[in-house]
RNA sequence: GCGGGUGUGGUGGAAUUGGCAGACACGCUAGACUUAGGAUCUAGUGGGCAACCAUGCAGGUUCAAGUCCUGUCACCCGCACCA
């Protein structure tokens, strides 16, 4: 039948999926369905990589394996196409944000379908649509109604480069995200999110959920819940200091106090003069502020601190007089910014102690406080703690919880790591936020029937240099009157982040062309909630835990029926590249090359590590722009075919692990193809599978059939590839034989199953076919092949029938010469049969 | 430091409840067909001449361990002075 044409082909079954919308979504309530969702690219200047396939294409098989077997798919794609690389992009290009975005939607799009993926383009959303932001604008609104949403002068990340303020989710070590710049402190007017006080829920209801284990926790870790107490311990000056601690057993043991150095008594000290050293107490305070996040964690190891002369507190427990410091190793953002020090059961307390030569009390016995702190909380035993001696931790935590209540000196109390979500950012790239500011009536929502609040069309979208929005030069669009009372406001001018309007999409799916509401209650309550949802790992403590409070709020108005959006989560890994830097992956000339230039490959590899870094050592990388080895879709695709692409990114590896790309391995993957498409040549008649090949396909089936929906497709390709092994074998392949294969294969190579199939009559659309089905007691050879070991060791094969009885096999090993000759002399002390799998005999 | 994960041929990776380690593929070797081969087909391919030895390392349980238990090492990812 000649050479597979795969450039022609694949286009005539893309052009045929798009024209005829193959893969829309019914509207049919009454079937049962499935929603499969992957994270919606956000449409950068470079198009996609090799990396977006391996998540479009797994859950893409998904969706065409459950489509065959019946149920009604949802499969949608869209475009998170508000933020910061475009408006930069824009910028440099003095072309308008929207033009951009418009230009490279469209080529991830066509990107995209030349992949042939079975995505439901009539629900195709983009993020800067207004009639989509309408309602990311809408949402914002009910959060502000609902106490939510609030403006707060804060101490915020500030981005120097991308100048703007960032998210603490956004900042990492101390550097930017996203362009890699030191971050900064700044006191700005910001909009703020109360994910907070979703943070109990955000944490249990992930027990219901099936997400893997390392999103659960890598969540629960982010959101940081601690179970203990708030203590009230008093100043000499009488004012009350709260601390927040999860160890009050240990209150005995409380030798000083540490505030942080922005602590607001301090600065009620220092302005009245009560602190005695109040120039060195300044200047630690100036110095603390100075420090980046990144130099603070940098210097984590060594403590210092500055004792405030002039006031001290008193421990309530033993009303003793203990000294009060200030330290930059107690946060003034977690708990209430002040601790009680227990150097004695407290790593960071005792080294703070041994600095600066403090009293260290043992109260729990078991180690040795003058070495170490002892933290164990199992083992240890209360001592020197008046009604708390002999007690457990856990009985004498219990026992304090009582006393502090009974004596209105504290209480229980869970606190959280997670921080209130930064919601503005001061650029024009983004949904304008729908507020507005007048003297009389404060902070107002626009009313609601104004939405969408358009984002103004202007040409200078450079940020300020202090920091503030474009749209604030932009007078007659800031000004405007209040809702309320009708008198002059003017507009917020931030805009949201980039996490607002992914914070809902998944819901806009459902409905994408209402506007009356973000979507119907009916389908809503049909599609949701998200049957799996496929994404990346870096996003799990950003838009992950975003989406899952706004969903939770939504859930509380009303406007959704479940409390979660996504029933499954699973995470791809990244397709990494090779690294052209390191030496191994030289060509041998520039090897030979640099071994002459440095005298030896140590000298050569030293060299490298020395130009480029320690990551000249690793051969596999990430891919990056900046290393040239990223590989390109559409280059694959115009070498080897679509459908070789889709196969080899589902069978490069487990899917939750990183793989490296290979160009020799993607060959196998292209001769796999053209032997199902030889195949043909060999075809002849019949509607039965052929006795020496039926328990192989069963078997086939089966596995394929869970493998898919195991996130395990590099096997049930093995699994394929096996079985066209064992036909071509056989030297011929009947159209039953040959219609199930293809079925089979049509998840992961749409393009050449539906091309055979239409070739050979087979079938009609194989899209529009039942998934094969399987017969469990066919699986099953009639015979089967035994090991026969001796002690353990491998003797011998046996072949017997299927389900033979014990006496059956042990006749059968006996019978055979080389177990004979293996026992021979010896004595039988056990024999052993494991049905259908194996025989040891256990010999003296 | 805390949390999560991974260690299997030259390479990517397979191995239901413990039950033939290395499926499937890449690469490599030899051969065939070819003017040619970076195409295709056939055969071979963990190590060792063998007995045997092999799943990071050291023990243990078991008739049987990649899988279970104890200890240990290495690497990767996330968080990181969170009281």
């Amino acid at each position: 039948m000649g050479v597979y044409d795969y450039t022609s082909v694949e286009k005539k079954w893309q052009d045929k999926w798009v024209k005829e919308n193959t893969f829309a979504a019914k509207q049919d309530f009454t079937l049962p369905k499935y929603y499969a969702l992957v994270e919606f690219p956000y449409p950068s200047g470079d198009g996609l990589h090799v990396g977006h396939p391996r998540s479009y294409v797994a859950l893409d098989a998904v969706a065409r394996k459950k489509r065959l077997q019946g149920y009604n798919v949802l499969y949608p794609m869209g475009w998170d196409a508000f933020g910061l690389p475009t408006e930069n992009f824009a910028m440099q290009h003095h072309i308008h944000p929207e033009i951009v975005t418009e230009k490279n939607v469209s080529r991830f799009k066509s990107q995209l379908q030349s992949i042939g993926l079975s995505f439901d383009w009539t629900r195709e959303v983009n993020t800067t649509d207004p009639s989509y932001y309408k309602w990311t604008q809408w949402i914002f609104i009910q959060l502000f109604k609902h106490g939510l949403a609030y403006k707060k002068e804060m101490n915020v990340n500030y981005c120097t480069g991308c100048k703007v303020v960032l998210a603490n989710e956004e900042v990492v070590n101390g550097f930017c995200e996203r362009c890699g710049s030191p971050v900064v402190h700044k006191t700005k007017s910001q909009w703020m999110l109360k994910i907070t006080e979703y943070a109990n829920r955000l944490i249990d209801d992930l027990d219901d959920l099936d997400f893997i284990e390392r999103v659960k926790t890598q969540q629960k870790n982010w959101i940081g819940r601690s179970y203990g107490a708030e203590v009230n311990f008093t100043s000499t000056e009488g004012d009350k200091i709260t601390v927040f601690t999860t160890r009050c057993d240990t209150l005995f043991g409380a030798t000083y106090m540490v505030l942080s150095p922005e602590h607001a008594l301090v600065r009620a000290w220092l302005e009245n003069g009560i602190i005695k050293n109040a120039d060195e107490v300044k200047a630690y305070q100036e110095e603390a502020a100075k420090k980046s996040d990144f130099e603070r964690t940098e210097l984590a190891k060594d403590k210092t601190g500055v004792c405030l002369k002039g006031v001290a507190a008193v421990n309530p427990v033993t009303e003793q007089e203990i000294p009060i410091y200030i330290s930059d190793y107690v946060l003034s953002t977690y708990g209430t910014g002040a601790i009680m020090a227990v150097p004695g059961h407290d790593t960071r307390d005792w080294e703070f102690a041994k600095k600066f030569d403090l009293p260290i009390i043992e109260v729990v016995a078991g180690g040795n406080v003058d070495e170490a702190a002892f933290t164990d909380c199992e083992t240890g035993i209360l001592v020197n703690s008046g009604f708390l001696n002999g007690l457990s931790v856990e009985e004498a935590k219990k026992a304090m919880f009582a006393w502090l209540e009974e004596n209105g000196i504290g209480h229980r109390q869970v606190n959280f790591k997670l921080r209130d979500w930064v919601f503005s950012r001061q650029r024009y790239w983004g949904e304008p936020i729908p507020m507005t500011y007048c003297d009389k009536c404060g902070w107002q929502p626009i009313s609601e029937d104004e939405l969408p609040l358009l984002l103004p069309e202007i040409k200078d979208f450079e940020p300020g240099e202090g920091g503030e929005s474009p749209l604030a030069r932009h007078t007659e669009w800031v000004n405007t009157v209040c809702p309320c009372c009708g008198g002059p406001a003017k507009r917020e001018t931030d805009t949201m982040p980039q996490w607002a309007g992914s914070s809902w999409y998944f819901l806009r799916y459902m409905d994408p062309h209402n506007d009356q509401a973000l979507a119907s209650p009916e389908a809503l309550a049909y599609w949701g909630p998200v049957d799996w949802y496929n994404g990346g790992m870096e996003h799990t403590t950003l838009h992950l835990l975003y989406s899952r409070f706004w969903h939770k709020f939504l859930y509380d108005i009303g406007v959704v029926p479940y409390k979660e959006p996504y029933k499954k989560r699973t995470s791809h890994g990244m397709i990494l590249g090779m690294n052209p830097r390191a030496f191994v992956n030289m060509s041998k000339k520039d090897q030979d090359a640099l071994v002459a230039e440095y005298g030896s490959e140590e000298a050569a590899k030293k060299a490298l590590v020395e130009k480029y870094g320690e990551m000249a050592e690793h051969p596999i990388v990430k891919m990056s722009k900046s290393l040239k080895n990223v590989v390109n879709p559409d280059d694959i695709i115009r070498d080897y075919g679509a459908d070789t692409l889709r196969l080899y990114e589902m069978f490069i590896g487990d899917f939750e692990q990183a793989a490296p790309w290979s160009t020799s391995s993607i060959k196998g993957c292209k001769r796999f193809l053209d032997r199902i498409w030889q195949l043909q040549d060999i075809l002849i008649d019949g509607d039965e599978y052929r006795p020496e090949l039926e328990a192989a396909f069963h078997r086939a089936i089966k596995k394929v059939t869970s493998d898919i929906d195991s996130l395990k497709a590099n096997t049930a390709i093995a699994t394929l590839m096996a079985l066209v092994n064992d036909i071509v074998k056989t030297g011929a392949t009947n159209k039953k034989e040959y219609h199930t294969l293809l079925m089979l294969l049509n998840p992961f190579v749409p393009h050449i199953t539906e091309e055979l199939n239409q070739i050979c009559g087979l079938s009609g659309e194989l899209s529009q076919q039942a998934w094969p089905e399987y017969d469990e007691a066919k699986c099953i050879d009639s015979a089967v092949e035994m090991p026969v070991q001796i002690n353990g060791k491998l003797r011998s094969r046996i072949t017997v029938p299927t389900d033979s009885d014990n006496d059956t096999v042990l006749a059968a090993a006996h019978a055979d010469e080389k177990v004979a000759a293996a026992i021979e002399g010896k004595t039988i002390v056990k024999e052993i049969v494991v049905k259908n799998k194996l025989v040891n005999l256990v010999v003296k």
